[in-house]
DNA sequence: GTCTATACGGCGATAGAC
DNA sequence: GTCTATCGCCGTATAGAC
């Protein structure tokens, strides 16, 4: 495998374990079998490093959750695309991407110039989210009154939450995922029918 | 007030906007208004310090949650213990005690020897949560097939991201946890009656 | 492209005066 | 109890050989 692609691999696998401020250049080094001056011949900095995770990882959630809302039947309910853009979302970060997975981990951790570089993309990231939840709203299949910036803070809190599942105490992805698309829909009471749109 | 208490609720306040590991020893001794050295003649390091942050943190959301469910009529369903636990968490956090949101942001970054000398009450308090669920499910209340680690990692994550909600953008803390209750007991999808436990 | 060797700065921690 | 001064380590980054 090309080198920069394994220390793009390995630094993933660290920072989503252990956070950003707490990965070393020389433990990512070590993982890709590389010395540690080796890094600097493919990346300028360990923020620029860093900053290639974010736009790799943001990149493949996009286009994994996009395709997977796209692929439904055009006549789809708002609430499906919904749906399956959660799932979609879960699917990549737990099971298909450890770069996705890294940086829904760090996002939050990284210095500010590299969050600032990274803005524009996590912001378009956030406005897709954004309408799909209008869209939804608007045609009354979410509660009308339902305050949509905290929803949406919540539901990636708990999305991304879910990169600290223990996998030897949960199913695969797929199950983890419609647990958590149940519990966003229609939550976890039993017994109350929903209200109609008020 | 007594310095030591000045450099925890400094350390508090830092700990929660920037993590652990993006705060320097030399930014809490400025913002509590004393020298760097003098900070040791309180803590002997700064993993003992965090490591106070954490207990006193702990313990603040552990009384404040304890008492809240304790307060309701002792003929409350155990799904309003419930809710009452996840409101009273999210006071303590958005607006009771910086330590407390200090301590739920925390608790991942910091090093293992510290998160070791924590994990005691960190059990403790996530044992009364598992109480609370198993309570509300075996009496019909939680939907039977729901998996409880599933959904714990879920609400605190959930919980917890809210502390990242910019004041200025919703209502306060009574609001934001009267939201998310909602979502977690009925879910945001509106007009599909909940089935009853099967 | 990758290595070895080293420069450089930042920050946690200690010592000792007051 | 708080200050000033300083030590020493660790981690990022650079230089230059191969």
């Amino acid at each position: 495998m090309r080198t920069r692609q394994r220390i793009l691999e390995a630094a993933a696998e660290l920072f989503r374990d252990r956070g950003y401020s707490n990965t070393r250049l020389t433990d990512i080094a070590e993982r890709a079998g590389v010395q540690t001056g080796s890094l600097y011949y493919h990346f300028a900095s360990r923020e620029a490093l860093v900053g290639e995770i974010l736009h790799i990882g943001m990149g493949t959630a996009w286009r994994h959750v996009h395709q997977a809302v796209d692929s439904l039947a055009s006549d789809a309910a708002p609430i499906e695309r919904v749906a399956a853009a959660i799932k979609a979302h879960l699917l990549v970060v737990l099971d298909i991407s450890t770069i996705a997975s890294a940086q829904s981990r760090v996002v939050n951790e990284v210095p500010d110039d590299v969050r600032a570089a990274h803005l524009d993309e996590q912001r378009a990231y956030g406005n897709y989210w954004r309408s799909l939840l209008e869209d939804a709203q608007r045609a009354g299949e979410l509660d009308p009154g339902l305050d949509l910036y905290v929803f949406g803070v919540a539901l990636f809190g708990m999305m991304n939450a879910t990169t600290a599942l223990q996998p030897e105490r949960v199913g695969d992805a797929e199950a983890v995922a419609s647990i958590i698309v149940g519990l966003v829909l229609d939550g976890v009471r039993v017994g109350r029918p929903k209200r109609r749109a008020r």
